[in-house]
DNA sequence: ACATTTATTGACCATTTGGTCAAACCGTTT
DNA sequence: AAACGGTTTGACCAAATGGTCAATAAATGT
């Protein structure tokens, strides 16, 4: 259940909206406002200044983000099912929040994420939950930092960066959309055979 | 051997470093000025306007970027060797230049691309390189574009997301160096193997 | 019905920012 | 040394932008 009124959860949308295409330096307090039909005095009525409102923003996305990939419970589901569940999870989370958007603020001021740090886990659910399989001899031995780097990777930046591989491998939209239907597939079972097999 | 006068290049450097950290909306045509070591109104006399500047900084970065994705001749060299080499110097390129920049503008104003179409090819020169191996029967069957995607996210979307997988993983700045310095090697064995034993 | 608090907004302000321009500067030619 | 073309810059401008505020309207309490 969310503590926010209705009028600030439409100016969260608008604002989410702006900040996330046009980034900190590009949005404009006026196009949030209009964004959320009221006026700009308005906006500022409900959130001071546009540093608070972006913080808003950027912590919700963020938030959002750090829960879904430290989500990594230790149910009974066995964990080559549990890895394509999360993989299809994770591409319908992408296809939705502006990843990109993270990234290019905290280019933009890496202080950013000093604010996260604190509530941040210290190592990733995902490798400890896998290093546990490793050790009970489930699966073959392999660097699991590498494994979950390999996974964000493969599903995230074809994502970031649909725009130019359509450009670079020549596909049309209705091919690349073909395309990435069946993608996440692929790199489940790309990551499933690397863990059965190991890595080296 | 370039056409570019003295002060234009230092002033394209200049641009370029603030372009990249900063972004088209949050650049500022003083601080480009300054980091040229230069007045504004000189900055305006060699570049009319920050549009203009920006266009040149984005071409060139972009420009750079396809020919190196695109580069992929067919000389003597091993297949093997030369996707490692080619790994590695993929890695030292996106260390340099800002991909960043490149996927942020982009999601910015998408009709950037439509200038540059134009000029790419149809289809990437490693997918047929790779597809001409493959009918050669020098290499197992797998579908190149995903091979292409697979390589293109493993080597870029790390360098993108340093920062955030330092805070996830929990790595710190040197931890994460040293893994970085073996990971082009992990990703060419994996592409390597995967192209030997064939994806699907 | 009246008073009080909560929302809403048009008008306005101070600052920032991209861009201009006339004047000064400098090396070269005549 | 005067004239000339290219270069540099301080001073300035108009537009845009984040933010404020007094006045008004709507909701809420008594």
């Amino acid at each position: 259940m969310s503590n926010l009124t209705e009028p600030e959860k439409k100016i969260l949308d608008a604002a989410k909206k702006v900040f996330e295409t046009q980034g900190y330096t590009g949005a404009r307090m006026q196009q949030i406002a209009d964004e959320a039909s009221i006026s700009k005095a308005s906006l500022h009525y409900y959130f001071r200044s546009k540093e608070k409102l972006f913080e808003h923003i950027f912590d919700e996305t963020m938030s959002d983000f750090m829960e879904l990939v430290s989500t990594w419970n230790d149910d009974s589901e066995h964990w080559e099912s549990k890895l394509r569940h999360f993989i299809i999870q994770f591409f319908d989370f992408l296809k939705t929040k502006s990843l990109l958007f993270i990234l290019g603020e905290i280019n933009r001021n890496p202080e950013l994420l000093l604010s996260r740090r604190k509530k941040s886990k210290p190592k990733a659910k995902f490798i400890t939950y896998f290093e546990n399989l490793q050790e009970a001899g489930k699966i073959k031995p392999s660097n699991m930092y590498v494994i979950y780097i390999f996974m964000h990777s493969l599903c995230a930046y074809p994502i970031l960066n649909a725009k130019l591989f359509q450009l670079t491998t020549g596909m049309n939209n209705h091919d690349f959309e073909m395309f990435m239907n069946n993608y996440p597939k692929t790199v489940a079972d790309l990551l499933i055979n690397a863990l059965k097999k190991g890595l080296q």
